[in-house]
DNA sequence: AGAAGGACTGGAACTGGTTCCACACCCTAA
DNA sequence: TTAGGGTGTGGAACCAGTTCCAGTCCTTCT
């Protein structure tokens, strides 16, 4: 930490250490052969002149950034479901020397691919090496993120409107089975009046939807869908459904939400109405966010861990830049039902 | 969208455009004079070959990396509040085409600086021109960026244990005047057994309850603090505190928390126990986090805005860079409190 | 007409690493 | 004794930009 001259070069401790710039470069990138001794002296030279070596002129030559964007699509802010697959990101990145740039992005779904906006990062060229795509996506971005010729890995469960099974890297959880085996568990309860609520215009929420309705199919029971018009968000969705499941004939005794915060928002209008969770009505929800704990009682819901989802995606997209060639591959990570305290044992 | 050749560099663009090297490089830096038809010759051929201009070689000379890392210290995950001033940063760099590098770091207060063990991006020299440190930073931390010559500036609320007055670049907001604001409001609605409830060994707590203090202090009525021993976390405080708020001799008509996350232990806590807010308790909290306004009635509390944090932050920094010898700064960025609806009026 | 000045342009030199070829040296085998 | 192979080393060439100096050309002034 003494005077650290501020910039020194591998020609400068060449010297310093009496040998080629050549032997300082081996030595760095402690690949090929050099000598115990003549090693000690470069290593000593760089010691004495505090040389550190610059990452820019490496990156140019090796044509390898090292550097990952982590792209956020058509979300005012980082929520925490988010936020927390940057984080797995980030963490399994840095374990191998690999950075994680951060950038946002709003675009419509309808702006031709040619005429959305990227952020500066992929507009410039070997600034990054590839890109992780999250938040909302929808076919033009991916089509302009693969006119650029830019490896890309996508979190998929919030892709909309891919016609066919269109071909990408994706990392996704499984919608499907997470409302399933909540409805399993439910049924298993003893519920046999069970709602679905979510609005099934976004994919995701529909095939939590077909994963409930194969629950109750399989018990021959009757699927039912609340939805509502023109909700603000989904915590106003949930808040909104609620009259619409209390006035039903049979009333139900359980509902399984599209997600947490659809079932946060009718747990607080159930709340406000003096129904009770979960004795007069069990309520289970999808994503296990932050909140959930909030809840009194906590709420019941499908787990997904999204620092795995992050991790997962870093990996993909590091063997799909060493294997440019390779085929797309999809991931789906498992989902898992955890039990907390608004499902009532009935009977 | 074309055949785009993966690689074309400035030569051969200009070969194509039958122009001097130097001549691309002025239309790309679109400075100094280039004629009108030169330009437009220019700019054609980089149109037909597809040209991107190398972004490494382009750091390498300039001697800038355009990018500055948003190091989160000792946070097991990127929470809102956090993400938000990321948020911040990213949407002001990008405008300034700076780019956002992330970063995590856990370390202890107690090893020595040298010690630490860095992230990668930290260890190279040239990557990134300056650090936002952010979570909770103590002075073998900042003591470490020091050594390596890293400017940086830090998100200040979340400073522990420095002596004296360091000097660093600081950006924080104003934790006094907070809750200052939040008790004058409370006295003026007619309370006068105003409590503060929260753990004093925080630094920021202990600003908000001098705060506190003063306002009570200068209407002449007496602070009263509650702490509780060894809690899991602040939701387990606030929870945790009820019973010795609700147990004093003249009981208090007003709470004011440490955080919202006091505030809403809190508020579970007199839920359970049947004491309704704000009829026979008013609270108030301060962050203005998003579970503020999922409180049920929603929280009144002190907003800080992240996104300026953020915003103030990469600004100030990016004076810093251009500016190594200036004089380090201090900005506290002003709060505010927000009446929602856990606060009574009495008499 | 000639000088002076400005606008524009070409390209060599440069940045700070990596790569690779040539070469020195030593040891062993023929 | 000489050829041959392996190990270790030096440094020119290279990457893809930027910088800057010198030179051309065209006005404008004297």
């Amino acid at each position: 930490m003494e005077a650290v001259p501020t910039k020194t070069t591998i020609r400068e401790v060449a010297r310093a250490a009496g040998v080629g710039i050549g032997t300082i470069s081996r030595v760095l990138n402690s690949s090929s052969q050099v000598s115990r001794k003549t090693r000690a002296r470069v290593l000593d030279a760089i010691r004495r002149l505090g040389f550190r070596p610059n990452a820019q002129a490496r990156r140019m030559l090796k044509r390898r950034a090292e550097m990952v964007c982590f792209l956020l699509s058509n979300r005012d802010f980082l929520h925490p479901f988010h936020a927390r697959i940057l984080q797995g990101v980030e963490s399994y990145a840095s374990g191998l020397k690999q950075h994680v740039l951060f950038a946002a992005l709003h675009y419509s779904p309808r702006t031709p691919p040619d005429r959305i906006d990227l952020p500066p990062v992929l507009q410039e060229r070997g600034l990054i090496d590839g890109v992780i795509l999250a938040g909302t996506i929808y076919p033009n971005l991916l089509r302009r993120i693969e006119s650029i010729r830019m490896p890309f890995v996508a979190f998929s469960n919030n892709v909309v409107g891919m016609d066919d099974e269109q071909q990408f890297d994706q990392v996704g959880f499984d919608d499907f089975n997470g409302t399933l085996q909540a409805t399993r568990y439910l049924i298993a309860k003893g519920h046999r009046q069970i709602v679905f609520a979510g609005d099934v215009s976004y994919p995701w929420l529909h095939r939590r939807f077909e994963g409930y309705r194969q629950g109750m199919r399989e018990n021959k029971l009757n699927p039912v869908l609340i939805t509502a018009r023109n909700p603000l968000s989904f915590g106003d969705f949930g808040q909104r459904s609620v009259g619409r499941i209390l006035s039903r004939r049979s009333r139900p005794t359980a509902v399984v939400a599209g997600n947490d915060e659809i079932a946060f928002g009718l747990w607080r209008s159930l709340c406000r109405r003096g129904v009770k969770v979960p004795d007069q009505i069990s309520l289970v929800g999808f994503d296990d966010r932050e909140e959930a704990v909030l809840m009194d009682p906590p709420l019941s819901t499908v787990r997904v861990d999204k620092e795995e989802i992050g991790e997962t995606c870093m990996k993909m997209l590091l063997e799909r830049l060493h294997h440019p060639q390779m085929a797309f591959s999809q991931r789906v990570l498992p989902t898992e039902f955890v039990t907390r305290g608004t499902v009532r044992h009935l009977q």
